[in-house]
Formats: C-alpha cells, sequence, structure tokens
DNA sequence: CTGAAAGCGCTAACAT
DNA sequence: ATGTTAGCGCTTTCAG
C-alpha cells in the first residue's frame, strides 16, 4: 500500500503538500494540486487513518454500546447510528455489553483507546452516578433510551409514560372497563414507566386496576404466553390487554388461542415498540411505534456534534421523543353497556 | 489521558519495559514488572491503539460489511461476528453496504484505511471477479451466504439446496402431492438455489411443479401476501406452499386467512431462515433453520485466522453448514387418498 | 504557495 | 533484565 511519501515522491512534491491536498487546505496551487490528485490516483494511494488519528488526535470514529445485537430492537437501533456515521463518513465501532454493568465500562474503555471520541451507549444497568461520572469525562458521549436529568442534554429518550397512557387512553376510548397486564419483571425504567402511564390513566378514568390482573414474567414471547396463562389460571376476567412489548404481547396472543378466547373479538391486545413482529402474529398487533431507529441517528448525530464542538454545552433541554399509536387488528371496540 | 512516557516516569523504568508489561513480554523482573502494574493502575493508562496500530501495522479488529443492519438476519449474523470479536477481544467495526454495488467495495476500503485485516463480507451484488481479486489481496478477507469455487476455503456458506430439499421431502412424506412455490424476483444464488433443491426433489419424487404454481415477489411480509394472492387469483391448487423464507412464509400464512383458508388445515405452509417471526406468526412456522450466527461466529474466527497466519492455504477445503428442519404447526399430514 | 522538521504514542531491534 | 533509539504515516507549525 502506496504511502505518503510515495505519493510525494511520485508528484515530485513534499508530503506536506500532499497531505494539504488530502485535508483539502486550499494553499495549494491548482496545477499542483492537480498533480498530486492524479498521482493519488494512480497510486491508490489512501491514508493510512491510525496515523491520522495518532497525530491529530481525533478521529472520525463513532462507538455504539448495545446489550445484544441479535435482538431486532438493537439491530434498528444499530442501523440507526450506522445511518449517522455514513452520512457523515464516520466508521462504526460496535460493542456489545451482554447486559452486564462491567462489560459495558470495558466495552466504552476499549472504544476510548481507540480514541472514538462520539459514543451511543444503551445502558441497561449502570447505575446514575458511573453515567454522570462518564458523561463528564467523554464530551461526545449519548445515551439512548434513558434519562438522566444531570445530565439531561445528552438523553435521547421515548415517553414511556405517554406512550403507555395514549394506548391505555384507546383502549378506554372503546369501551373497555376490564383491564390486565403483563410487564416485566425487571421493573426498571421503562416497564415501570409504561405501568405508571397506565396506572394512571386508569386512575383518571376511575377504573381500578386490581394487582391480580398485573402478571410478570420474561420480557418475551414465552414470558407473554406464560403471563397469560397465569393470569387465565386464576380467573382474571379482562377484555383488554397491555402487554410491556410486542414480543409479549404476541405470547398473549398465542396464549389467549390456545385457550379458546380470541383476539380482538374477545380480548383487544396491544403491544409496545412495533418490531416486525408486530407485523408478524395475526391478528397483526396494534402497538405503541417506537421510533428507535430515527432516535438512533440523531443520538449519533447529537455525539457527533458534542464530541467536536465543545461550546457551552445548553444544559438546559433534553432529547424527548414521542411514541405513535399504530392500529392494526388486534384491538376491537366493546359495545357499551 | 495518561500515554506511555508518564507510566514510565512514574514508575521509574523506560518506556520499552513499559511497553514489555503491557505486551507480556516475559523478560521482565517480576519486582519491575509489579511495579509498572501498579503505576498503570493508578493513573488509570491505557495504551493508544492508533499508536499501537501504526507501529505493529496490526490491529485486533475485525470488519464486517452487511447490506441492512435493521433485518433481523444481519442482526443476528452481525451478533456472532461479535461474539466472536469479544471472545478474541477483537474490535468490531461495522459498515453497512446498503445493497450497493460500489458501497460494498467502498465499505471494504473504510475498514483497510483503518487497518482491519480480518474482515466478514455478506457480499449481495459484487461479482465473482472482484471479489476473487479482493480476497487476494485481502488475506483475512472471508465470505459469509456465498460459495465462490475458486476460493472456496475463504467462504463460509449454507447449503440452500440441501435444505430446501430436505423442506420438500418432508412434505412429500407426509402425502403432499400439490405443490406452489413464492420465491424471491431475484432470483440470484439463494432464491436459485432453494427453488433447485424443490424442483429436483419434486422431480425426483415425479411430481410435476408446472411454472404457474411458482409466484415471484418481494421477499418480504407484503410479498409473500402478494404471490399468494396471485397464486389464488389463477386458482392455482395446492396444499403444500414452499416459501422462499420466513418473511414470504408469513405474508402467505396472512394472505391464506384472508382467503378463507386455513394453515395447516387446508394448506401447509413452510419457512426458511427461522427468523423470529417465525415463532411470532400464528400458527407458529414449521422452517428450515438457517445457523447465522453460528456461522458468523465461525467466519470471524476464520477470517482472524487467515489474517494472523499465513501459512500456505487450504485451498482444497470450503466451511459448509447446513440448515435444519425446526417442525412447529404450519404444516399438516395428508391423508393418502 | 511550498518545504523542512518536529513530534503523536508506541514497538522492536540493538545495546548494555 | 533493562535502556536507547529509530521509525510507523501522518499533521502542523514555522520558514522561506
Amino acid at each position: 500500500m502506496a504511502n505518503i511519501k510515495d505519493v510525494a515522491r511520485v508528484a515530485g512534491v513534499s508530503i506536506a503538500t500532499v497531505s494539504r491536498v488530502i485535508n483539502g487546505n486550499h494553499k495549494v496551487g491548482d496545477a499542483c494540486r492537480a498533480r498530486v490528485q492524479k498521482v493519488i490516483k494512480e497510486l491508490g494511494y489512501r491514508p493510512n487513518s491510525n496515523a491520522q488519528a495518532l497525530v491529530s488526535k481525533t478521529k472520525s470514529t463513532i462507538g455504539l454500546v448495545t446489550p445484544k445485537l441479535a435482538m431486532t430492537f438493537f439491530g434498528t437501533l444499530a442501523a440507526g447510528v450506522e445511518k449517522t456515521a455514513r452520512e457523515q463518513s464516520y466508521k462504526l465501532l460496535m460493542a456489545n455489553s451482554m447486559y452486564e454493568t462491567q462489560s459495558e465500562l470495558d466495552a466504552i474503555n476499549s472504544l476510548r483507546d481507540h480514541n472514538c471520541q462520539a459514543i451511543v451507549l444503551h445502558s441497561e444497568y449502570s447505575d446514575e452516578k458511573t453515567l454522570i461520572k462518564l458523561a463528564e469525562e467523554i464530551p461526545g458521549l449519548v445515551l439512548i433510551n434513558r434519562y438522566i436529568p444531570a445530565i439531561a442534554h445528552r438523553c435521547v429518550w421515548l415517553d414511556n409514560i405517554a406512550g403507555a397512557a395514549h394506548a391505555t387512553q384507546m383502549l378506554l376510548d372503546k369501551n373497555h372497563r376490564d383491564f390486565a397486564v403483563i410487564t416485566s419483571i425487571y421493573q426498571n425504567r421503562d416497564p415501570g414507566a409504561r405501568l405508571q402511564g397506565i396506572r394512571q390513566t386508569l386512575a383518571g378514568a376511575q377504573i381500578p386496576l386490581k394487582d391480580e390482573a398485573i402478571e410478570e414474567s420474561t420480557a418475551n414471547i414465552e414470558g407473554g404466553m406464560q403471563a397469560v396463562e397465569a393470569l387465565l389460571a386464576r380467573k382474571v376476567r379482562f377484555t383488554a390487554l397491555l402487554a410491556y412489548n410486542d414480543l409479549m404481547a404476541v405470547g398473549a396472543i398465542h396464549a389467549l388461542f390456545a385457550a379458546g378466547l380470541r383476539v380482538p373479538e374477545d380480548v383487544s391486545v396491544v403491544g409496545f415498540d412495533d418490531l416486525i413482529v408486530a407485523r408478524a402474529c395475526r391478528p397483526q398487533l396494534t402497538t405503541m411505534h417506537y421510533p428507535v431507529e430515527e432516535m438512533a441517528s440523531y443520538a449519533a448525530r447529537l455525539a457527533i456534534e458534542l464530541s467536536s464542538n465543545s461550546t457551552a454545552e445548553p444544559a438546559h433541554r433534553t432529547h424527548l421523543f414521542l411514541s405513535q399509536l399504530i392500529e392494526r387488528d388486534s384491538v376491537a371496540s366493546r359495545s357499551a353497556n
């Protein structure tokens, strides 16, 4: 692979000039520039990005730390970051944290070693203090899907409460009065917020939500099935079922049909996230669309900007996105009685 | 951020010694090593990987070029590569090719700029000649999901013909005699191979597969629906439907039910890939499991090995994986008549 | 407008 | 066993 010296030699100029041409520096004569560019093309020269990064102490690389790529949600998140990366000619460095605090930090540190200054982090288990400290050390760190007041301007997150409230209200508007909820056993953040949105909407409508109508399980298809089976086993009566996410909703639909209940005729089901599974199940799932890809692109742009412009940080603002109701076929109206 | 000089100074040794400690070189005294390690910890020193890469001309980075991360299949593929990367303490550099030949090459080149020597490539559109040339230039390049005889030992791929044949045979064994196939309009590679597997199995059993029983469409849920609608519209009769992939199979199930046909009572449907949608639809899909994640991990290991050991290449071998039948609920036996 | 030269942080001979 | 030193390929003053 040709290097800058080769180009300089062949073009009959100094390496400094070649460097200027590469970097679009204006102070190069036209004839000279043309000649250098010709040689670059001929030799197939491409600057060594490690050397560039070493000397300029800055690198066009954005890092992403995410729990589990194989899950649709995170794959989509990664796609969003990648989109921004491509648009801005950044490289994307990935690290999977596998849901463990320590590897979350390891992952971030390894990104820093590669002096990657813009980082998008989906942190599941690190506590706020750790994250705040990290944010101070890394100007280009942006959190996605998490809100920490102290670093609000570095958080790109979704209003889960409003989303869940919206879904609940829609069910209320369709005359449902008997609700059940299946949620994650991990009642941290998202599940907690969504449950809260449901609770306060129901409370506002004077509709009781008994504890026995809430079932916790793992946040996947199997968990959804088990949760509904449990609900049914203890004879909870409901015409509307709110699931923590699409996966649980899909499991719920399976369990409901297995028990001889029809969706949406007997029970209406609504999910959250709007993953591909929502369109795969039958009936197709009515759900709250989580604009992950858009949010991730946005977060990446934010991270890049923060990492380059060290302007005074506008601390008094955060980046809150809203989920949107997607009405498909898993919800029906109840005739008022 | 502390650098190697800082560590050397504080520890009262030369930078060479620090370097030796970092790299686990044995020729360092115990006391000395301990002292250096202590200082490293105290200062929170982490070697600058750009400098390391620059001088050693080698980098613990594996690159992945893939069409579209947001699709489950590719997300899972990425997860597989990531797994190997983590196990071997490699970094994962991603590049999305977005299904365009030029960006496929751009992506690879940008990986090379970062002198990343191990690369896993899922090439959709580059022609064989280009890939062969690339493989010559990059010892650590491995192709996934594609077979090119000239570089067989660099290909990690799936026997699509055998997989499709297996699915077809299973249907035959269950006494199906009237087949229909929905496949991708892009008849390159995978779709072609799978169709071939179906064709030859059917031919072997003396069962005709008329052209009118084959419908092409886009390889997604909508495409599956449209294809089945087309089949139905032209009154093709079939009790067994083979879909190019799970997405199309799911769309097919939707369209079949919409037309008043039951799955599997009236028609048996089988997919290919075993994505999460296969478990989301109802009935859950019988499908051929594509071990993408495993293959991707394997490909990554192979890429790393090839990039480091430049041993004589064992050209007389390839890396062929087999898909496995997963029987769920979308297939029923026909009573022999 | 262009060139010479000084490093960026690290590794790897080569000395001692 | 440890230190000295010469680069790796590039950017960036500083001269001219």
